[in-house]
DNA sequence: CCGGAATAGTTGACGCGTCATCGAAGTTCA
DNA sequence: TGAACTTCGATGACGCGTCAACTATTCCGG
């Protein structure tokens, strides 16, 4: 016996729908055309930022970005022949690499930046107040528990 | 000047970057897996339902799911090699097509639906109170009116 | 009725994401 | 030590999404 949505899920779940997918392409477009970075190519760069110097290793992106590895694989290519990211030998572990930023890839990521979070702001945040903006905090806290707990 | 994110707004950001990416990767591949639909077959497939026995021009459908036309293009391509729908001349306008959906692509949907709501459910319905069901919906109400008024 | 603009829809190129698979290197244990 | 297994990461194939360009038709002013 299928548990239908109801009526008041049923307005959630569209808007939520609708609003992932207008928020998502509008930021990316945006993000695009300001500054050549895709959505990917910008969270990658910032993983990176928030271990700066560091060598680090693929498989440690890929968990902290929650990708899989293939993803990450094939992305870093496309970030490599853009001159955005190296990779590097890793001496311990000769099957493994170390993904470092180049000069360029951090000139990218402090160049579009601003005008990202300005668009988010503009986009979503100057538009909820304090509770609305705790509410979706708690709202992602708990879906991703649930998440997390069906494996 | 950058108006950064304040601590609250980079908790419920971050929070919905991960929620978004994990809630869409784990549907995504429950759906594909579960009936060999994608997201895009099933709310194209949707569309189609809500407009049963109708005839329904290709830009009408596109204005309904919000899709670019060559987006929703290409997909019915990938749809009509699969089965799923038809295209059917137009005799009021030779430029135009209609999209109907077929005997399989009804079956399709009917028989991905009910798994579908009851993935939507478990990871997302099942943890939240009415209280954050309703915050869920005001607040993608109040950011597909800012999307829209950004133009 | 003609010529230019607008409209419907398709196409091609290219970047992104997944799955399955693979090769090379490390690990475990008899 | 060496055979089975696991892990790291890359790769190929394919579906998806965007942008730009294109074809064919319709509309509209003169």
């Amino acid at each position: 016996m299928t548990r239908w949505l109801d009526e008041r899920e049923q307005r959630a779940w569209r808007g939520y729908l609708a609003m992932q997918a207008q928020l998502q392409a509008r930021l990316h477009r945006r993000l695009q055309a300001d500054s050549g970075l895709s959505y990917a190519d910008f969270d990658v760069l910032v993983a990176l930022t928030d271990r700066a110097g560091e060598q680090v290793r693929v498989l440690e992106l890929a968990e902290a970005l929650q990708w899989e590895k293939s993803r990450l694989s094939h992305h870093l290519s496309r970030m490599q022949k853009r001159g955005l990211v190296e990779r590097e030998e890793c001496a311990d572990d000769a099957r493994g690499a170390f993904v470092v930023l180049t000069a360029e890839g951090r000139r990218a990521i402090e160049g579009a930046a601003p005008a990202h979070v300005e668009a988010v702001r503009e986009l979503m945040f100057d538009g909820l107040d304090a509770d609305q903006v705790d509410a979706l905090a708690g709202i992602a806290e708990t879906v991703l528990g649930r998440i997390r707990a069906a494996g």
